[in-house]
DNA sequence: ACATGTTATGCAAGCGCTTGCGTAACCTCG
DNA sequence: CGAGGTTACGCAAGCGCTTGCATAACATGT
């Protein structure tokens, strides 16, 4: 005997409700599954029922019987979610609203430091039919360890790995490309750049296309404009400061975010400066709830690119290929950036 | 045939590792649970066997085999995720920690509109085996529908309600109470309150904590002074303004949370008021990271609560409560605030 | 040497659902 | 009116694990 107190109490299962109509469980089953080999009269009569009854399927069981528990996972480091100024709520946001509509669960993963073990567990189990993971490396570990789990994932960015495998990511090559180089057209020549850290696959590309630009303009790149910071306020104010002090400081500068724009205003604003005629700003806008470019003050010219749409997208992609809507192969998309001229930028 | 495709390529099952030791399913299982009447000798070999082979239990099997899913749900609105300035992620953080801990898994449902049958499917479908609700109304319809489902369920925060439930609180009527008193102490009699939505149990217990303060000292309360306001620094912002132009305003503000203060703070120096001389502020303080009561100029003083801490209560009594290590009876537990006095408040 | 324990392990049922296949009952038609 | 075709449903196996009970092998006491 495996359990001592079998299906009852509040647990109206299948055989209830067949044994209620007198039919059996297999033709319950199929009629609430709309099985073709159910006719309207009966599945109407089995829904009745099983309203009437209250009758819910058990998740668990059903999970087991056909080998999917539709519901899929989100690893990530518990800081993220401590992070005040983060667009990972966003990408949240749109996973939880696919999830919502396609009828599965999500299962979140934060770790504070082992996430091997927490994916491992995660994918092996089965508790989850596929898994999404962010920010990744430029060479990115989690990668090969998932693909040899054989567990469904798609990746919120890309990493150089020799495997293929599905992700979801935007052209950050393009982003800084794009923001030096109207800047360049504008003039500028020294230009500051404020990128996150490296190691991070989406920091890389955004350097390589700010270096791209400048090379293209036969543009030397200083590396004391080349910032490596977090993403926020705090830090847009730190790294302005320090790049106005500078015996030549940059007459224009790109920011990594929106948040680290808003720390540069305040620092031009503390240093006197106005912006758009004294500094010149450009961003990459992640289109964050609470916090739009159009509203800083003068408006904010940057690229554009919505973060919720992509968290849509890696929940529509895994849960396709979960169903097995999607051929075999990995399946990769990156948006490119709409440039938005405002006014935080002028002629130097 | 339920599946065509059994247990195979990476499923490792507990058939495979008996088969490869020569023992029975049976044996292994209990030897990896460590089932006191498996021999050590046996235990270690099976042990070894099992991570040899990268066996990993099907939590779909397991789960339905001993009817629990180890795995607890938490219900929100979806917009607590996109808030900037909540309390939310800090209690995500501890109950995070708590699942981590305990070896479970956390299902997040954030919902958009139906909560109750986003709640009510979570609960019947057995997909978790325990539910955290968070906020709850005065008399919240949510306690009695978890309620009649059986699943084990607790409530961060109390509502009135006649049926009997678990849950973790703070108590607020006391932490009004406190903060409105220690202004009366000083001398204050026009004391302001900017308080939450008194739809909320904790906002209305806050409201009559205040009352009681003033009744206590034979004061009136003037409605003018008592606002239900977003816990924001805007909104502090909003209402501070607001109060400071009233042709009686206050002298001294309590403030529900750490945010609001903030934005009080940020009025009353742009009126040229200075805290703690021209206008005395009060707060309750979550402990949120990345905002500090003392780190306020002049350090605020505020009564102090980890809601950290209550995240992690409401997991380990949920958990508690699911591995059935609590007796059958209901368990609460209200904190009391410690008041730490600062700078921000002086003689009226 | 035999009854009685003790130890180590296996058998098989069961968790609640899905699903391939089988089969009565009915219909259609030459 | 019987062969062949539908239609509507049921049987029972199986998903991978847990666990009550049975049992074989061995040790112990008299």
């Amino acid at each position: 005997m495996a359990n001592d107190r079998p299906n009852q109490g509040q647990g109206i299962g299948l055989k209830a409700v067949a044994d209620e109509l007198g039919l059996s469980q297999s033709t319950v089953s199929r009629a609430l599954r709309n099985h073709p080999s159910i006719p309207a009269a009966t599945r109407e009569r089995v829904a009745q029922a099983a309203k009437r009854m209250g009758y819910a399927p058990n998740a668990r069981a059903r999970g087991l019987a056909i080998g999917r528990t539709e519901a899929i996972g989100l690893v990530f480091p518990l800081e993220r979610l401590r992070l005040v100024q983060t667009n990972f709520v966003d990408v949240l946001s749109g996973i939880s609203d696919v999830v919502t509509e396609r009828g599965y669960n999500l299962l979140l993963s934060p770790f504070r430091d082992d996430e091997a073990s927490v994916l491992r567990r995660l994918a092996t189990s089965r508790m989850v039919d596929g898994l999404i993971i962010t920010r990744p490396l430029v060479h990115d570990p989690r990668i090969r360890l998932l693909a040899d789990t054989g567990i469904p994932f798609v990746v919120h960015g890309r990493s150089d790995v020799d495997i293929p495998y599905s992700y979801v990511d935007v052209d950050n090559f393009e982003i800084f490309r794009r923001l030096a180089e109207l800047l360049l057209d504008y003039g500028h020549t020294r230009i500051a750049a404020l990128n996150s850290y490296r190691r991070f696959r989406y920091a890389a590309a955004r350097a390589a296309g700010y270096r791209a630009a400048m090379d293209s303009r036969r543009q030397p790149v200083d590396p004391d404009l080349v910032l490596e910071t977090a993403m926020t306020e705090e830090d847009g104010v730190a790294c302005a400061a320090r790049l106005l002090s500078l015996p030549e400081p940059p007459t224009a500068i790109i920011c990594g975010s929106i948040f680290l724009a808003k720390g540069v205003y305040r620092a031009a604003a503390e240093a006197g400066l106005q912006i758009g005629r004294d500094l010149s700003v450009v961003a990459h806008d992640d289109q964050l709830r609470g916090i739009s470019a159009a509203d800083f003050v003068p408006a904010l010219t940057a690229t554009q690119l919505s973060v919720e749409m992509a968290g849509r997208r890696l929940a529509e992609i895994l849960i396709d290929r979960i169903e097995g809507k999607l051929g075999d192969d990995p399946v990769g998309e990156v948006s490119r950036p709409d440039l938005i001229l405002r006014e935080s930028v002028g002629r130097r």
